[in-house]
DNA sequence: CTGTTAGCGCCTTCAA
DNA sequence: TTGAAGGCGCTAACAG
């Protein structure tokens, strides 16, 4: 819109610093209700529509918080998104969307440019554990919020799943079906939640006085379908278990495939569960058995925490908030089988 | 950083307004070696960040495209979103996405936001056929270029794929297997692509002196796994199809569960084809047959577009941009099979 | 080639 | 409660 402040100002009447004032909410009570009235309708009347750079360089601050995502391919991404831009919008803020794609350099550009537009507060999904800067490079560019990824620095703020009661869930479904020789699949070390993940896992087998043979967890760099396939070939050559987890719903998918291709049937001979819930995992065959994190409500609470922050900057109280997740049982997983049974294949229907 | 314009021309020792002129690649011709080199050591001294807003402010442009998406959660848009950012980031701009979630009051209140920021161009994925006010909401915030749905404004630029073609390739190759009863499921006819496909369905189909029939057709009104399975049901009771066509990779994810739910099996009684190629078609089972598109290049190619038109908004010509597409076999195609062997299953293997 | 002079549109003291 | 004045940091004419 073309029209501006001054402008709405002569049409009510007033001074622009006035009309500014009755445009703005937090300064809306220092004005009388009559030239409030006045403003508004003059603004509406106008289709008045801020200058939101000029708004920004005056009051110095940009109304605009940085998230930053490792790959917005993975589906999750898109329910922390919705979360964060409903709570963000709501309080006047938009949010500035940057997809690194995993990649060092694209991230160092990316935050040069979010510098550059002086963001007001940034959420970080990508943070790893044992980087070489911490989080500094983000810290230096504004108050950051962790989601999803738990930092190393205690003080600051996160948002993260309760991945270890994640993993008790899983095993505690597993051990209730029989299953003893459980196998694992996680992701690189230098994520939180992988280590969060193994911490879960070796608790509740301990619980359930089961031994942890290393062999059943398995590492992968990359956190992808392919991986998920060749850690499955590995667990099936050189264990006997019974049950697979994926990190991801998406490794899973691979740990599915390679079962199939081996002509291992699932869940007859081998249950395999899921992590995250994303929508194909209902979908696929032998539909997957997962925790489900609601990633909507954990980019929400992150957008609230960082605006608190925003709103106070005197109280950078660390807070860590680690929201709950729930076992979605379906059709990968059922009753471990004797293992001389392994191979005799069954159809659902015959 | 704290460094202003002003610090880094006293440390060079000279105006702002040349160092300013040094800083810039469109005006660092206008001055002299020396010069230059001083003001690009002090700001690299300085840690010197131009403040995005001073200079959007300044010179009227905000050096920001917005990129309006319907459903983040449809795996090509994040492809789409890189390509873009690509381009855009290597010509100085930013791309501020916004994710309407198919919503109308969203994308409002969004495109206001848009506005406000003042956004330099637009590029839309949400375009809908019939739309009442056509894109009007969209081109009076800013130039836009149309992404993946074509606009009904033949005097806006786009950047579609070729679906007549996609449609062709799957009946080529169907009509190879010797299918003849082929199913489509298309999506609702307010989106552009869906037009686009019946069209290359019906022409596909004369081509190879097939009958079309109208059953074969059947709309649903969301792009969804659920809508496909329906849809699926019904072509199953009502026509004796040999092949079903899916509008995109999702909805067949739903054929595929349908037909097994049903116990018919994929390929052998019905063969089944998807569209897009996500990351999850090859993964699921049978991997699927679909049709893969260059999401990343789309995007790329219509960023160029956009900032062509940015770098010379007097010649607004039309342009449209049709990327090819390519039929990726995988195995939820095979022959058909004659009429009375249906309902005979048979498993790899056996 | 470089300095000067004006703003861009808004917010924010400070007085009144 | 309102007006006046100044400036946020930068770019864009226009001289020289």
């Amino acid at each position: 819109m073309r029209a501006r402040l001054e402008d709405v100002a002569k049409l009510a009447n007033v001074h622009p610093a006035t009309a500014s004032r009755a445009l703005n909410e937090h300064s809306r009570k220092l004005v009388s209700q009559d030239t409030l009235h006045r403003v508004m309708s003059a603004a509406e009347q106008l289709n008045y529509l801020p200058n939101s750079m000029a708004r920004s360089l005056a009051s110095a601050r940009s109304f605009t918080i940085g998230v930053i995502v490792g790959d917005l391919t993975v589906p999750v991404f898109a329910q922390l998104l919705r979360g964060i831009d409903d709570v963000a919008l709501a309080a006047g803020y938009s949010t500035l969307i940057v997809d690194t794609n995993n990649n060092r350099q694209r991230e160092l550009t990316h935050l040069r440019n979010l510098e550059a537009r002086r963001v007001d507060g940034l959420i970080v999904t990508t943070s790893t554990v044992g980087d070489p800067d911490g989080s500094a490079r983000f810290t230096k560019v504004a108050p950051i919020v962790n989601l999803l990824r738990a930092s190393e620095d205690p003080s600051e703020p996160e948002v993260i799943s309760n991945d270890e009661l994640g993993m008790r869930l899983i095993i505690d479904h597993l051990v209730g079906l029989g299953h003893s020789r459980i196998a694992t699949i996680v992701g690189p070390p230098t994520i939180s939640t992988a280590l969060a993940r193994v911490r879960g896992y070796r608790t509740a087998m301990h619980e359930h006085g089961l031994a942890v043979d290393d062999n059943l967890i398995t590492t992968i760099d990359h956190i992808d379908a392919e991986h998920g396939r060749t850690a499955t070939a590995q667990l099936v050559q050189n264990t006997n278990c019974t049950a697979i987890i994926g990190f991801n719903d998406l490794v899973t998918f691979g740990v599915l495939k390679e079962l199939r291709e081996r002509g291992i049937d699932c869940p007859d001979e081998i249950s395999v569960v899921g992590y995250s819930d994303v929508p194909t995992a209902a979908l696929v065959y032998p539909p997957l058995t997962t925790v489900a994190v609601d990633h909507y409500e954990m980019g929400a609470e992150a957008a609230r925490m960082l605006l608190d922050i925003l709103g106070d900057p005197g109280r950078h109280v660390a807070r860590s908030v680690q929201l709950p997740v729930e076992l979605v049982v379906r059709e990968s997983t059922s009753a471990a089988r004797p293992a001389q049974s392994k191979r005799v294949r069954r159809r659902a229907g015959d």
